[in-house]
DNA sequence: TATTGTTATACTCTATAACTATA
DNA sequence: TATAGTTATAGAGTATAACAATA
């Protein structure tokens, strides 16, 4: 199936926006003494308790390192481990209190940056473009 | 400045789209033994012969990093040095032939897969999200 | 037997500081 | 003196293979 030209406008768009998504995330992560992926972790961990085999999927590498990502968040106070009741090999990462409010100022950093960057779009458009990317979601 | 609700939901979709987009670029990379850096340098270099210094700049990563990836880069015969005739502190990274050839398989493989995630969403639609995202382009 | 989390290993990415060679 | 690229260093992310505990 040959690309049409709006598929490559298109992709053309995505490499521009994930270079300012990268450059958002790295600034917002250096500004809390974090690396990316630490950061990308305390927001998958919002209201959610994930084994490490199901964190690993939502963050895209191997269980492996999960481990000592855990470990290292852990050793910052921001990450605890529980017990799952029923399957005593389970063990899922949680939030402590201090780790669910450097998530919240996370997300508040990346919500004004957004709001930020399409500054000049209206509402409607900024509404319409969320449903245009979620294709998934509906 | 509060967020209002339409940022919200932009965000939450940039969110999701960073782990969609994530996950696509590992297994584009993986495909061809390289790593999300690597592609993402050699997408850079299309059509394209920064310096060291905004190579860095647009690979949003400190300048002392570069050395070493075009370093393995050239190992793997995927990239050259070459030096600038008007300052010879001045170098600048390019793609070999091979590197040229690798960087488009990567972009096909990127494009293809953009255009089946967006299936879904007309071609006018297709357009429409692109300008929406590229705000800063106009 | 199969699965979960862990460890060991090796390589890559990352930033900071100090260096060199040019300008 | 300032700038471009490099090196040294230390820490973090990454995957593969092998392992112990549990199911």
């Amino acid at each position: 199936m040959e690309p049409t030209p709006e598929d490559m406008s298109l992709t053309s768009a995505l490499m521009t926006l994930q270079r300012w998504m990268h450059g958002t995330r790295s600034v917002i992560a250096r500004e809390l003494g974090l690396t990316v992926q630490q950061i990308e972790l305390l927001c998958v961990l919002h209201n959610h308790k994930p084994s490490f085999g199901e964190l690993a999927g939502l963050l895209g590498c191997d269980k492996t390192n999960v481990t000592g990502m855990v470990d290292r968040l852990t050793r910052l106070g921001l990450v605890t481990r529980e017990a799952d009741p029923r399957d005593r090999r389970i063990s899922r990462p949680s939030l402590t209190d201090e780790g669910g409010a450097v998530g919240e100022r996370v997300r508040e950093a990346f919500v004004r940056a957004v709001a930020e960057r399409w500054s000049g779009v209206s509402p409607r458009d900024r509404a319409r473009l969320a449903r245009l990317i979620d294709t998934d979601r509906v």
